[in-house]
DNA sequence: AACAAGGTTCCGTACTATGGAACTACCGAA
DNA sequence: TTCGGTAGTTCCATAGTACGGAACCTTGTT
């Protein structure tokens, strides 16, 4: 069986750059053979191409890693752009869905989350710009989301009190955690600033890590109890839908190693 | 003229998602062949074999930029971990050199520089493992060299007074920075912690940027003003060399877009 | 020294990739 | 609405690239 597509050696060599892309560590030679199943001479000639592009390096022990095409787009700070202008019309269709304001946080050393998008809300009463905030992991929506799917670690130390309603023990913290773990997704009722209710749910990359979360804000007399789930679940499916334009959840990743062999 | 290497599709699918991953914002089809000087149905048939494998993304307007499988090695951090082990034989040798405490540092959020890897000193005074350990960017020599480069931004407000010998004036800051430009190497005396001295030269990735800094630390009275200069130098060639493992100052990048055309 | 494992190069063949042309889709103008 | 122009995909016969088995080289092991 053959593929039709008239590519089978850029397929081939795609599913290595992949298989060493998404390794941990360095990959033997070997182990891309029995991955793939082609033929050494085959592989070879393949791997060689590739890291004469500069996609893939080979270490002093002939084992393969990502190339510098890879590590400048990474230290660029490809990704994160790259997520926000995926994420925009995701938020743009939130904000039009909820009247709210709508941000997307990723996780910053410190125990903080920042604000890296934003759609204002369609209210008069609503949040200011807040892109470039950055607030703490305990007392925001956002934080709170991240901490439960792994995608950001507590700080050691003390919990600031932000106002009267802010969580500061570990312990009433990891229940809610737990329920946010349940439920989906997270909400902060005048934790952070006093008439400030929020709900944020995590956004995951291809491979399954947390990588960001998307909150939807507004104040205590719109974002009633009553009102908080209608908004959570529209804030749940968005974040769902993101998660799905960066590749999680893809059904199948364009062809498979068995298929690559003759 | 054709290249001998039994590689060309291959090649020319490498050059086009070279192209892609380079630029800061999404690349159009048309851009793309006059880039590579390809058939339009040649090009067509690479990108969607890139496409399909996640290799690349097509945005609604159908523009190009990096696929999933940058994303996730991104955000996993990938391009850190990888220079940590590309750095490890380097900073064996600048050890083994000056026979100091060797780091490697990375800026982080909030005006920190953070070692994320060590090699220690042959003497028995030397550095306690700081792998791990964030210090201010403008009191230590990683920092300077970080700061000079363009590498990091020193944050606003009080500069902390760590040492009676702390630069915590802004313009004298500023004058040692192009003083650290115009040598190519930073120098801390005693301004981090009394007793301690370290030199540090900044690390570039393969598309210019700083990256890092790799940093010589030792006690006031092994490295004094005499000893200074040959740590310093020692610490360049290292840095230097490091960048060049990095990419940085390749002469030829793989196959030239004029030789991809038949 | 002989062997084994890991990788590269060689070379004739088979079949994949090529690119011109035809085709489709979309957009803006008249 | 029709019309041209631009952007991109599909088709197909042909050329020539990529394939893989086997020979060969290199390095580490018994």
């Amino acid at each position: 069986m053959t593929s039709p597509t008239g590519t089978q050696a850029v397929d081939r060599a795609a599913q290595l750059l992949i298989e060493v892309a998404r390794h941990r560590d360095p990959v033997t030679f070997t182990e891309l053979i029995a991955a793939s199943g082609l033929a050494k001479s085959t592989t070879s000639r393949l791997l060689t191409a590739l890291e004469r592009n500069g996609l893939v390096r080979r270490d002093l022990a002939g084992r393969f890693s990502p190339g510098e095409v890879f590590v400048s787009y990474a230290w660029r700070g490809g990704a994160e752009a790259d997520l926000v202008s995926v994420a925009q019309p995701v938020l743009a269709e939130l904000g039009e869905d909820t009247g709210e304001t709508v941000n997307l946080g990723v996780a910053r050393d410190g125990g903080l989350v920042e604000q890296i998008a934003q759609v204002d809300s369609k209210y008069l009463i609503g949040g200011t710009n807040w892109v470039g905030l950055r607030v703490p992991l305990h007392c925001s929506a956002l934080g709170k989301a991240l901490i439960a799917f792994g995608g950001a670690e507590l700080p050691g130390g003390h919990l600031e009190q932000r106002t009267d309603r802010t969580v500061t023990s570990r312990a009433a913290l990891a229940d809610e955690l737990t329920a946010v773990r349940e439920r989906g997704y997270a909400v902060t009722v005048e934790e952070l600033e006093p008439g400030l209710v929020a709900v944020a749910a995590p956004v995951f990359a291809d491979d399954g890590i947390v990588i960001g979360a998307l909150s939807v804000s507004g104040p205590a007399s719109r974002l009633t109890t009553a009102a908080i789930p209608a908004a959570a679940s529209s804030c749940m499916t968005a974040a769902r839908s993101l998660s799905a334009l960066l590749g999680h959840d893809r059904p199948a990743r364009g062809v498979q190693p068995a298929a690559l062999a003759s």
